[in-house]
Parts: structure tokens; sequence; C-alpha cells
RNA sequence: GCCGUCUUAGCUCAGUGGUAGAGCACUCGCUUCACACGCGAUAGGUCACAAGUUCAAGUCUUGUAGACGGCACCA
């Protein structure tokens, strides 16, 4: 059969023949797997937001997801890489609010609740799978049919139902706290949603609060000076603190100031909190509106006045003066009042750091309100001592990822679930007429529990990150419904049974979670804990921690910065297979710059590929791959091995030990999540090795049509394919697809049954056995040889047409070596015979050279130019040398020799003897110069 | 303030205590019948700086400088 390919690879074309085959043939999910005996392998996605499309970081993170599944899944095992997508509540929220407003000019109240989750269901249908179509574009091996949404109805029984639990054990509580409230979307948030921005231009202000005239003492005019960077909150003061050790204040304590603006009256308290040396030494406080102020508060009976509303405006409490005005412009009115009255001490230039909203940046007002909260100290017990005692999660890269998340558990403060929102999670919460709540499975549960129909469900919605808490086994099955006759796990009944009962059974825990290090906390963590509280299970072995892929700047990729490189325009331009490699090619965990060259690389690793290929496939008449014997290990043929050990030439033997070694290398690397090791030993194995010195020597054969050498490098090609496939599934599959002799008695055996394909193949494992280190010795100095050469006719200019005899002098075994491989040494050296002694006889116009192995001497008459071929010698001659005198310095050292491993000792003087060896050839060939 | 990461060739980055690597760019050649998205040959590094441990340090320790990240505080 000959072939003949387009002269360049066409990855557009390659991306549209296959992956529709893939996916409407079963190839994604673990059902192709026919062996009952075969070992289970899963990933669950961490599930894009609906609101979201596809940026460069989810292509990384779904390319080395990819890389696994598609890796563990040509090795026999029944994988699953469950896909999926997240409701994300105050993203979509704010999609649905802006929609409403700009195409019906409303607001959510003049819709109502029920009429607003339907649009937002609306809004998810429309846009919610926009990621996840882009994901069959990068060619990944998701099982659709087990495709998941954090509403979906079973994972929203799972949420009630852990909900419940945690209530009931008393994990969960309703409470009054200081929270972060954003006043922009009207809702709660935990801390891990609040962000930091520096405002350099900030402002403390000194205000002077007057001792009251009650007073009996004299001194009447006393006033007591308080710093604050947010003035409007006075409004809310109930007291001043000191210090109880503060000299300046001791006569203080007890007495009440006459607090401005307001007409109340509040005590001078003494409490450790404060920092006398900081400030004025005197504090004002707010209980209802600052954390600390609250602890104050509640220590001494202070009372909370609330003097804000939701929407960051001024309430009633604030007083008349002040009710309906936003935040800032009471600010600038209190500070306005405080001079009128001459109470504005000063006003200081002051760096401040605000509470910002991660995603609209509004300042975060701390306000008191009653929230939903999961007490986390049990919950981070339990996780510490699965990272002390069983080293769960395994992070890679480990450091800083183990650190970081450990000492964050020990910090660990409780999480607040309540939103103020009205898409997402309902709070499974119920009251009746007293305000009595009841936590329930559902109305009818709460009515009973109630004893009345009269019930108001609870308004807040929970935190999305409360059921992505849960996705590790929530999606696959699990709902926390109370089980006929299963206790180990417990699974939803109402689901198809043989497949999603055995679906946690055999994928959790899940092998290994790739994701980012920003969602460590506010989701890894959690689903550790929330998978161990409720199935007994890790959620997963190992954690994967990508790094971050910046813009050219060197910056985050960014709307604001406009830095960022779409992902889509990348495969438009250079194919999703280079684009794939590339990110597989960034070191574990590391950032990256992204840039353009990187990907052009790859490209053209893609087209190196489609033409070696190509070019044995134009000879390949008669000819076809070696076919496997039916081994499982996915190595060469026995046939091609016993051609090797027997009849193979040098050449053979050492491209099968080369490719025997790579294998093995790529997946201990890939074992151990070094997707980028991976890739430089495949690439540099596939162009060097490969295409460079075995094509290359081979070429002859190939071209004269001799079909054991083509069915040779065709085993090769069709090996190298399968070890590509997991970075490059288009190319390898396009190129598998035209190899003849390929089908499905290549698969693994756990895909005997189904149609071809090189995804189903058995990934080569690599056979110790095929490793000849003799070969590559001996293949290194033939490399060596050719490579002196070469440089010889480089620098003294000799045109690709002018032909030279070639002296080469060795030991007996090396000219045996050497003999044996003439014709491809002359070949490649572009020589025209091959002159191979004990001595070196040339005349003295020629060129000359040494090798680990052996000197080389060129009859150059007429051509050569002495003064270049002295320099060329001596620069050579400079380079041994300062490798001899950095060896004779080591060898000189007693305590080196005495201290250091024999082997290392030994090692060192054999290369002394050679270098002492080459230079003294070198200097007689320069001083033979004359 | 606390914890941590990074600093290697012109650029982007690998690097496992034992002779410093890749891709791209640069220089010099090549229309060699798979590939110019290619082939061949060069050049280019006090591994940020300083001390220490070690027979031996890019690699381990400490400090310094710069870049960055996380956490906490912020009257």
């Amino acid at each position: 059969m000959t072939m003949e390919l387009p002269k360049a690879y066409d990855a557009k074309a390659a991306e549209k023949n296959h992956y529709h085959r893939w996916e409407t043939n079963g190839y994604f999910t673990p059902e192709i797997n026919q062996d009952p005996a075969a070992e289970n392998y899963s990933i669950v996605i961490p599930p894009p937001n609906v609101t979201g499309s596809l940026h460069m970081g989810h292509a990384l993170q779904h390319t080395l997801m990819d890389v696994l599944a598609r890796w563990k899944r040509m090795q026999g095992y029944r994988t699953l890489w469950l896909p999926g997508t997240d409701h994300a509540s105050i993203s979509v929220q704010r999609k649905v609010v802006e929609q409403l407003r700009k195409e019906e000019n409303k607001t959510p109240l003049d819709i109502g609740r029920d009429e607003f989750v339907k649009r937002a269901w609306g809004w998810k249908e429309q846009y919610g799978n926009i990621i996840t179509e882009q994901m069959r574009r990068e060619g990944a091996s998701v099982d659709w049919s087990r495709h998941r949404f954090t509403m979906d109805e079973s994972l929203s029984i799972a949420v009630r139902n852990v909900f419940c639990t945690l209530y009931e054990q008393g994990w969960i509580y309703r409470g009054l706290r200081i929270v972060n409230w954003c006043p922009k979307d009207r809702t709660v948030l935990s801390d891990l949603e609040v962000k930091e921005e520096t405002k350099k231009d900030g402002k403390l202000y000194y205000l002077k609060y007057p001792v009251a005239s009650a007073s009996t003492d004299s001194n009447d005019r006393v006033s007591v000076i308080v710093a604050t960077t947010r003035p409007e909150t006075m409004l809310g003061d109930t007291a001043v603190a000191v210090h109880p050790a503060d000299a300046r204040f001791k006569h203080l304590i007890g007495k009440t100031i006459a607090l401005p603006l307001t007409g109340r009256e509040i005590p001078i308290i003494a409490d450790e909190y404060v920092d006398a040396d900081f400030g004025t030494g005197a504090v004002k406080i707010t209980p209802a509106h600052d954390p600390n102020d609250y602890l104050v508060g509640e220590r001494h009976n202070l009372p909370k006045l609330l003097v804000m509303n939701d929407n960051g405006t001024m309430n009633a409490v604030a007083g008349p003066d002040f009710e309906g005005l936003d935040r800032f412009v009471a600010r600038e009115k209190v500070i306005a009042r405080f001079e009128e009255l001459g109470l504005l001490d000063k006003v200081d230039d002051y760096e401040i750091t605000l509470p910002v909203c991660e995603r609209c940046n509004t300042i975060v007002e701390p306000i008191l309100s009653e929230q939903w909260f999961v007490k986390m100290d049990e919950m981070r017990d339990m996780a510490l001592d699965l990272m002390t005692k069983e080293g769960v999660p395994n992070f890679f890269p480990q450091i800083p990822n183990k650190k970081v998340y450990t000492s964050w558990l020990e910090n660990l403060k409780d999480w607040t679930i309540s939103r103020q929102l009205w898409w997402g999670h309902p709070i499974p919460a119920w009251y009746d007429g007293d305000g009595k709540v009841f936590v329930a499975r559902s109305v009818e549960e709460a009515a009973e529990n109630a004893g009345t129909s009269e019930l108001r469900q609870d308004n807040d919605v929970l935190d999305t990150w409360f059921s992505s808490g849960l996705w590790a086994f929530s999606t696959l099955g699990w709902t926390g419904d109370k089980p006929a006759g299963h206790s180990t796990s417990p699974v939803d009944v109402t689901l198809d049974k043989a497949q999603d009962a055995s679906d946690l059974d055999r994928f959790l825990p899940t092998d290994v979670l790739v994701t980012g290090r920003d969602i460590i906390f506010l989701w890894v963590s959690r689903m550790i804990m929330l998978t161990r509280k409720f199935t007994g299970e890790k959620a997963f072995n190992d954690v994967v921690i990508t790094g971050t892929v910046l813009g050219k700047d060197g910056k985050p990729m960014s709307k604001s910065r406009n830095n960022g490189v779409d992902p889509i325009e990348m495969f438009d331009k250079f194919g999703v297979d280079a684009t794939r490699i590339y990110l597989a090619s960034i070191a574990t965990g590391a950032d990256i710059r992204w840039n353009d060259v990187g990907v052009e690389t790859y490209r053209n690793f893609a087209n190196k590929i489609w033409n070696a290929t190509r070019f044995c496939l134009m000879n390949s008449e008669g000819s076809e791959i070696g076919r496997d014997s039916g081994g499982t290990t996915g190595n060469l043929p026995e046939s091609i091995l016993a051609q090797d050990t027997t009849s193979g030439t040098l050449a053979d033997r050492w491209i099968v030990s080369r490719l025997n070694k790579t294998a093995m290398a790529v997946n201990r690397a890939l074992g151990t999540y070094q997707f980028h090791e991976a890739v430089s030993l495949i690439y540099h194995f596939f162009w060097d090795d490969f295409c460079d010195w075995y094509i290359e020597l081979k070429k002859d054969e190939i071209n004269d049509g001799n079909s054991e050498a083509v069915s040779r490098m065709l085993t090769i090609i069709e090996q190298s394919l399968r070890i590509l496939h997991p970075f490059m599934p288009y190319l390898t599959e396009d190129l598998w697809q035209k190899l003849p002799g390929t089908g499905a008695a290549l698969h693994n055996p756990a895909y005997a049954s189904a149609a071809p394909s090189i995804m189903l193949s058995d990934f080569p494992l690599g056979d110790a056995a095929l490793i000849d280190e003799r070969a590559e010795t001996e293949m290194g100095s033939i490399i060596s040889l050719i490579k002196r050469v070469r440089n010889i006719r480089a620098e003294m200019s000799i045109p690709t047409n002018v032909s030279f005899k070639v002296h080469v002098a060795a030991a007996v075994e090396f000219q045996e070596i050497f003999r044996a491989n003439e014709t491809q040494i002359l070949k490649l050296a572009r020589a025209e015979s091959l002159i191979i002694g004990e001595v070196l006889d040339v005349p003295r116009a020629s060129a000359k050279a040494v090798t680990n192995d052996a000197a080389i001497g060129i009859p150059l008459e007429g051509l050569i130019d002495f003064d270049v071929e002295r320099d060329r010698l001596t620069s050579q001659v400079g380079k041994l040398n300062d490798e001899k005198t950095r060896l004779d310095g080591q060898l000189l050292n007693q305590s080196f020799v005495a201290k250091a491993p024999v082997d290392k000792v030994d090692a060192l003087r054999a290369r002394l003897i050679d270098l002492g060896e080459q230079i003294a050839t070198l200097n007689r060939n320069i001083r033979s110069l004359g």
C-alpha cells in the first residue's frame, strides 16, 4: 500500500475527523472497558461556572486531566473523567439581573422570586454549556453521559441531606455575627470571597468626643480623641474603650461621653484589646460594624446599634439627618458636622487596605447579621488527621502547597454558608409564626415537626461552594437518602441502580484532582472534609496544583489588563494538539508567561511527526507494522524483537533500546505528574533519535522499498504515536488510522471488541530487556564520529558537493563497529570512503580531529587553510585542557579521593587518561602543521 | 506583621549534590529526492549577591537585594 499525504499537517482537518466518532462509539465511557478485572481510574472535573467561557487556565487543566485519562485508559484501566458545571449563584444572579435591566428595565423585585429563578434556569440553558462545548474541541475524553450540574435533582437532594445531617449533629448553626456584607450584591460573603485593595489616598480622621458634663469633676471641657477611617460608623458607637492600665485615661474610666450628633451618652470602658501605644490610645466602639468592637461589646454588654441598610445607606437608627444617605455621603456629612462643632481634631493621610467584594470590587461593609454557619473545628481536625496520618492529599508539587493547605486549616474559622440571593440551593429551613426554626429535608417534614403548615421557608440560598464541596461523591450518585439495606455507602435509590450504585463504589476515592491554587481553600479543602464526613472515603489521593498562565506581560491574564490569550485562537492558529502539548510542557505547578513561540515549537513538532510518517508511507508498499503477539504490555512485537536481536543492525538495536528507555521514562514521569518531563522525553526521542539519526541512517533502505526496514520503521512510528497520543490525540489518531496493519488487534485486551482507535491501543510501558546499553554506546561512537567530520566540513567551508576520504584510527573493537556501519557513516558524513586502521596515516594537508573513541584525518590537498585548521585544533585543545585541569585538581585533592564514591573516582581517572591521549594527539596534529 | 515561592544563555524556561540544558532568537553554511513548520555547524552562562556545610553546591543552610504569592492586622 502506498499513500501520498499532503506535505504539511493540517490540524483543522484532523480535529474535525475524530472526536465525534470517539464519542459516539462510547470510547469515553468506562463501559467501553470489557475486562471485569480492570482497575478503576477516575477524575472529576473542577466544574466550570456556567457563566464562564474557556480560558487558558481551563485549557491547561483540561489538557493535564485528559493526558492522564487517555494514558490510564490505554493501560486498560476502567477510566472515568466526569464533566460538569457549577451553578455559580452570585455570578449567574448578577447576569440575570443585568439582563432584566437591559431588556425589560425591570428589577428582580418587579418579577418576583419564582419568575427570577425561572429566568436564571433559562439563562443557564442558553449559556451554561459554552465551556463544556468548547471541551469537545480540546479533545477532552470526558464521559458526556455522566455530565452533572450542581443543581441537578440528585445533587440537590444530596445538598439537603448534608445540610440536615450537619444541622442535626450541631455542625451547622444559625447565629448573629459580624459578617462581610457586599452592599451592591446585597448579600453576605465568606472570608474567602473578600479580597483586599490598598488605597493610598485613605484618610484617618481624629474626632473629639466630649466627656459628658454630668461629670462631677471640675475639668468639664475634657474630651477624648478617637481615630477612625470610617467616621460614619460613629453614629452607631456605644462606648469608648481605653486600656485599663493607661494612666492618661484611668480617671475617665466609668465616666461617659456625650456622643455628638446623636444625643446619646456612652460609657468609657477599659478593655485589654486596646493598644495604648497605637493612635490616641482611645478607641470608639461600634459593636454592630466591626468584628473586634463586637467582641468588646459582648464582654461589656454594650448595645449593638446597626446604622446601615443592606444597600449601604444609613438607616433610621443613624438619625433623621443621615437616614437614607449613602455611607460615603454620610461620612462626608459627619466630618462636616464635626468641623462645624469644632470637634474635628485633624485628618491624616493614611494608606489603608480595604476589604472588597472579589466579584464586583465594592467595598465590603462588616455588619452584624444573622446567618447560617458551618462549625469548622471538627471538620478541620478530620482534614488535619488525614494529612498527618495518611498524607492525604498528596500535593503535586508538594512545596509549597502542602504547607499552605495545612497552615490554612490550622487557623480555620467558621464558614458562612448563607447568601441573600435567589439563584442557588434554598436553605432547607422553615420558620413558624414565632420564628422558631425547623430544618428538614422537605416542607412536609418541616410541617410535621412544627405541627403546623403555617411555615415560611428561609429566604437565603447556600454558598455555591457548599454544593461543590460534595462534587467528588454527589456526581457519582450519592444523595444521602436513606438506603435500602446499604450501610456503608448510601446511594440514591431513585437513580439507575446498576450503573450509579457501582459508580460510587468504583470511582470513589477519585484518583487525582487537577486544579488551580486559587481554590485550594474554597473548594479542595471542603471537598476533602465533606467527602470524608459523608462517605468515609478520601475524595482523592493526589492533587495536582497547576500554575497560573500569565499574559505576555508577565501578569495574570485578565479582561481589565486586556492581556488574555484565547485558547480557541491558539487552536485555530497552531492546532489543538500543539497547544495541548505546549501546555503539558510547563513544569508542574510553575507559573508560565505565555508565548506563542512555545506553541509554534510544537506545531512544528506535529508537522515533523506528520512528515516522518508520510515518508515511511510513501515507501510502504507490501509493508505493515509488526503484529503484536497478544501481549498486554504494549511493548514492541516479538517479531521485531527477534529481528533486532538477531539480524537487526546496530541502528535497529539502538532505536529499539532508545524507544523502550523512553517509554519507561515517560510512564515514570506521568506517574508522578511530571508532564513536562514526559513531553521532553518523547520530543527528543522522536525528533533527535528517530528523525535525525535513525531515519537518516535507514533512508536508502526505505527508499529502496526494503519491506523489512519499512516495517520496522513503521513499528517504531506506531509505538511513538501511542506514547504521544495522550498529548496529541488528533494527530496521532489521524496518522494511526493511515498506518498499514493497525487495528483492534493492537488494542489493550480490555477493548478487544471495540472498533479500532489509537485511543484504545495498549500504552507502551517499555521493556527493560530491550534496553541495549552496548548498542547505545556503540551508536554513540558513530554519532560522534559523524559529528566531527561534519564539523570539519563546516569549519573548512568545504562545499556540500565536494566529497573526501575519511581516515579513522581506533582500537580494534571500534574499528569493527565503524566497518560494520561504513555505508551509513559515509552517507551521513558525506564522505566517499572510509579508511580504518590502527594508526592515522594521512598527509600534512589534512584536517584532523579526535573523538572519545577515534582519531580522524581528512586529506584536503588544496582545500585546507592551515591557519583555520590550527585555530580549530587549538580551540579544541583549549576546551579539553580546561576539563583536564579541573579533573587534575580534583584527583590531586586527597580528601576527594578518600571520601568520594569509588566509582566516581575511577570514572574521573579513566576520563583523565582519555583526555590526556586526545590532547596529545591534537598537539601532535598542531605541530605537524608547522 | 507572619508564612512561602522565584531570581540559570539575548528571550521564554527545564535542571535528580558529581563535566551547566532545551526551544526560540543570533552567526555561518545548505533549493541533500519526509519535512524551510526543514537540514548541518558554531557562538552565547561568576546559575542575583554574600557567607556557611560538604571531598564536591545551580542544587543543602543562613543572610542580603529584587520580583511575586498567600494569610493576618489595620482605632
